[in-house]
DNA sequence: ATTATCTATAGATCTATAGATAATGC
DNA sequence: ATTATCTATAGATCTATAGATAATGC
């Protein structure tokens, strides 16, 4: 530890004393940080602590273990999935038929999760290279509703003879992937080749997913 | 090169004294193993040594530092690339205006490149999360060519009325997207909602993605 | 009185090295 | 004679805990 002055020297910050629900909350904040940017075993809890202004003590006496922290911001994350409405706006096009409204919810709102909680997604794309549990059950509660809808969309409008033949999970593949790849590549990776803005790359997206989903009509 | 190592991969501890070049491979092989299943700080060399049935001296014999180890990997990678062909051939479907030869090749060899060497594509992943200077160089080396030959492809077909309007990155993204995420899910995250096989997989996709870059045609 | 916090440290890794030993090639 | 290998260990973390201290609320 660097030397420790005599005497106090008045600009340096005490130690504010938070309480337990505060100082907790700000423990995950950082930790998100931190895991995101460099993976679980690649984050060290002294970091977390010093991010806070704390000691590791404090950390510990918040989460027993290390492990016992990855696993309350995965489940902070579980409930407040915050994709609600966006299914109700999809399935509001689904009973319209709108099938452009629908793609371009669904590329625009895959963009809009990315850019506003880059950190969760990196630590989320972590959490899956290691394996951890929770990943699993992350994508189960969230990725595989939204994917179990747009499938059974898929499979209707092929009935109708609106979408083209193929593979109804290969062709909800090719609806999302190109959002969720730019949306990695920009805000998870900062890939410099990437400059396009948001809005009228799901736009590009939108009409080039809806024109390849399509049957193919002879009028017009 | 990534396939089939000289020196089996066998869990089974043998007390052969193998020669330095051998060894050096047996550690990489083992090494690319271990690091793209739990990344560069989650793997540890006493297990990287362990796999190779010798002791942890050994490996720091061959490598003066673990960073060297996981930089020989990667600079064992960077020149065998093995997308010298599938550029050749993407050049002749360009050449004949082959759109959807093209397309076709793109895709099957995206999907095709991770079937083939799943563990590499996992590190490189790692690498890139990690923010290993030497990703970065791979991307620059091997996927930039690529990219930057469709997106001047992508430009000439839209100059010749073929291609629809539109970001020019932008449509590329579209086009290598599906197929990415489709080898990702299947071959890097296991996803058991990923069912289809890869050449009916890539066929849908190149027949979508087809459609969707096209300009819009009165005739037929 | 309660409890958030710090300091100090135990115990367990983990990377890396030094020196001894044994297998190979000439 | 050369060199691949092992054993043993240094030195540096890293997680986690124990006990002392200080700020807060009643």
């Amino acid at each position: 530890m660097s030397a420790a002055p005599a005497i106090p020297i008045s600009t340096v910050p005490r130690r504010t004393r938070l309480s337990s629900t505060d100082r907790r909350q700000q423990l995950i904040a950082h930790a998100i940080d931190l895991f995101s940017q460099r993976g679980f075993s690649g984050t060290r809890t002294k970091d977390i602590a010093a991010a806070c202004g704390v000691s590791e003590g404090i950390l510990f006496r918040h989460f027993a273990t290390k492990e016992d922290l990855y696993r309350a911001i995965l489940e902070s994350h579980v409930n407040e999935a915050g994709s609600h409405e966006w299914m109700l706006e999809m399935k509001r096009c689904s009973a319209a038929r709108d099938d452009a409204g629908l793609i371009l919810s669904l590329v625009t709102h895959i963009i809009h999760s990315f850019r506003r909680d880059a950190a969760f997604h990196r630590l989320m794309l972590y959490a899956w290279l290691e394996g951890h549990s929770l990943a699993g059950m992350m994508e189960q509660q969230l990725g595989m509703p939204i994917y179990a809808f747009l499938r059974k969309y898929v499979v209707l409008r092929q009935r109708e003879g609106a979408f083209r033949a193929g593979d109804p999970g290969t062709l909800v593949m090719a609806l999302f992937s190109p959002a969720l790849q730019f949306a990695l590549n920009k805000y998870i990776f900062a890939a410099p080749w990437v400059q396009a803005e948001d809005e009228p790359a799901a736009a590009d997206f939108a009409r080039v997913l809806l024109a390849g989903i399509e049957a193919k009509k002879k009028k017009k």
